[in-house]
DNA sequence: ATATATTCTGAATAATTATTTAATTTTAAC
DNA sequence: GTTAAAATTAAATAATTATTCAGAATATAT
């Protein structure tokens, strides 16, 4: 998951960052619209988490500017106190959630988790599979009772495959999600299909079923 | 265990300070309402203790504002005699327990205890694990009779671990709950390694139960 | 108050585990 | 059967944790 965090406060857009980090999130900064502006341009998030009042910028011209560029992207708008105004604009213009300051950042963390789950169109964050289990939240994978031991890298793929369950993968996307980074069209290396390999070998100790699906030419995809 | 303890009557403040540190806890003092904002949306507390009857500041108030973000702190609630009204309101908020003034310190200290052991689910104020047992109001480990010599950090590190059973522990959290100070983003030690190296080799003079499991990338966690 | 012992911390190094790359074998599509 | 893609294996590299130890800080005893 990659998101871009916009707040002129450095001290308090460093602190989000470190939070959200050790989350597992991919994070960027911008401290000013012209930064944001060009990242946007740029790179594709999840998410964007933007302070409206910005000083160099009108934080809803910045919100229009990045739904041209990041129409995935969901937006979560960071308000002042008493901005109300400015934050029902701010819905108006597409912003998915606000948050008005000051926040908890186990606040803003389970709005991520719960606007995640929208998105991947299921309500709980424990999803099933056989005797398979995935808790989102505390990023584990059980069999029965049975915790699983996956290595990061590990967790990222197989838990991105099975929220996209039944779709079609390539390697290019995993690569980006799971790595957070931005490839250009370069991507070579055969390391999803080492890590694929590896996941495919903890799943089969407990239990037979081909989960994850090759699908020639293309890339990999997660059945049930 | 970080206390914050919210009380206007400053030599109040400072003797409740002194005895309950001496018990090992960590202290925060606020004598105003507005300090006791200001740490509370800083400071994750295990426990508040609050005078409810300050100048400055709602009490009431200020429980609500702390439970946005301090949702995990038990709140203790000191009234003057006859504030009952308040008193009862203040249950409603969410008060776990509340003091008549004055106290003494003694049930100050044995209603902590008795709210840490409901916290941490259990009744007993001795936990057993294998043939170890924790005594938490005697701060104190045993091997069947046998005591076990632990260092105060390597007792805080091993009865925070269990407490928390079963549940994995970053090296910032057990930073901030074993030092009591709150670190910004620059944690960069090493000591809680050598910490549990040292409590290990203590718990493997007796048994060689793997007790604490290493989670790679994350921290430690207590296991039984 | 001073000396002594113990505990705590930080740094260096070793060991372990995770990730990536590269080479080889197997499989599936034509 | 040929060929391209994927699976497998092994090895190289990177990241993280374990261990050791010395000096600083703290506590204890004289």
């Amino acid at each position: 998951m990659r998101i871009l965090i916009v707040e002129d406060e450095k001290s308090l857009a460093a602190e989000i960052k470190q939070f959200l980090v050790k989350e597992d999130y991919n994070i960027d900064l911008a401290h000013t619209g012209e930064e944001a502006s060009e990242l946007i341009s740029i790179n594709p998030y999840d998410f964007i988490l933007l302070d409206i009042g910005l000083p160099d910028y009108n934080g809803l011209d910045l919100i229009k500017e990045a739904k041209k560029y990041n129409s995935e992207a969901y937006f979560i708008v960071i308000t002042a106190r008493g901005e109300l105004e400015d934050k029902i604009k701010g819905f108006d213009l597409g912003a998915d959630d606000y948050l008005p300051k000051p926040f908890s950042l186990l606040e803003l963390l389970s709005r991520i988790q719960a606007i995640t789950r929208r998105k991947f169109g299921h309500q709980e964050s424990v999803i099933k599979f056989g005797s398979f289990s995935l808790d989102t939240n505390k990023k584990h994978f059980q069999f029965k009772d049975k915790s699983i031991d996956l290595t990061k890298k590990e967790y990222k793929l197989l838990s991105y495959l099975v929220l996209n369950k039944n779709r079609v993968l390539d390697r290019l996307q995993l690569t980006e999600h799971i790595w957070g980074e931005f490839y250009e069209d370069d991507y070579d290396s055969n390391y999803i299909d080492v890590h694929i390999k590896n996941v495919r070998k903890k799943l089969a100790e407990f239990d037979n079923t081909n989960w994850i699906k090759t699908v020639r030419g293309i890339g990999y995809k997660f059945e049930f």
